[in-house]
DNA sequence: GCTAATTATTCCTTGACAGACATATTCCAT
DNA sequence: ATGGAATATGTCTGTCAAGGAATAATTAGC
């Protein structure tokens, strides 16, 4: 899992455009009209979310048109993966560290 | 979706100290130890990851040892749920939009 | 109670990033 | 080709967070 993915999320504005691009694609007016940004900082924000492959651009005429990138998302979906046991499975594995770490008291004596 | 579990997330260190509690709970000495990081910085990052509740601190003898919260994960979860038609279905609906468009161009003549 | 081990906190410095504003660039329409 | 709309980039400033080092706090064992 790449840490870029989550740096580029990690900021209000930006995880507002991926919820409203979740809608469908959009050029970038839209996206600082309805989230009530300036144009420039929509720009900024459109170009951190683009370097971390979350959304991608298409000219139509002469808007660009941003839209989801599907990859970033499944990287994350398959990083959950190995996490779901820890909330499906009932316990965690205090109990299970407790007694590695009575093994290791013992060898010490 | 909270910003402040990608934040949490956004820092390499911090997501290795994830990784690494995924294989279970661990002090903080092991964690510092096994990623290499000296101690008050594994501490300060533990304590980004419990204020955003990602970690969970369970005093055990003179150790305190952290693991996992599944709260976090399953929220991401459901978030993504959001985002899996995205790949699931084939198509984009940048075509949808073009016609959106096409109709407010008529509109304004 | 005292010492050592474990962990948390504080202070300081430095680097990165967001916001505001101005300006440049691109592209369509006439 | 020219004006205008849409978008991108540059510059500056303030803020915040990470790293390093020193120190404080907590706890176990004697």
């Amino acid at each position: 899992m790449n840490v870029t993915t989550f740096s580029a999320l990690a900021e209000p504005n930006r995880l507002d455009i991926i919820q409203l691009l979740c809608d469908g694609p959009m050029p970038v007016g839209e996206i600082a009209d309805r989230l009530e940004l300036n144009q420039p900082q929509t720009s900024k924000h459109l170009r951190v979310l683009s370097d971390a492959g979350l959304v991608e651009v298409q000219p139509v005429a002469n808007k660009r048109i941003y839209k989801l990138r599907p990859q970033p998302f499944q990287e994350m979906d398959s990083w959950l993966d190995s996490y779901r046991r820890m909330w499906e499975e009932r316990f965690d594995n205090l109990d299970a560290y407790l007694r590695k770490l009575q093994q290791q008291q013992n060898q010490d004596r």
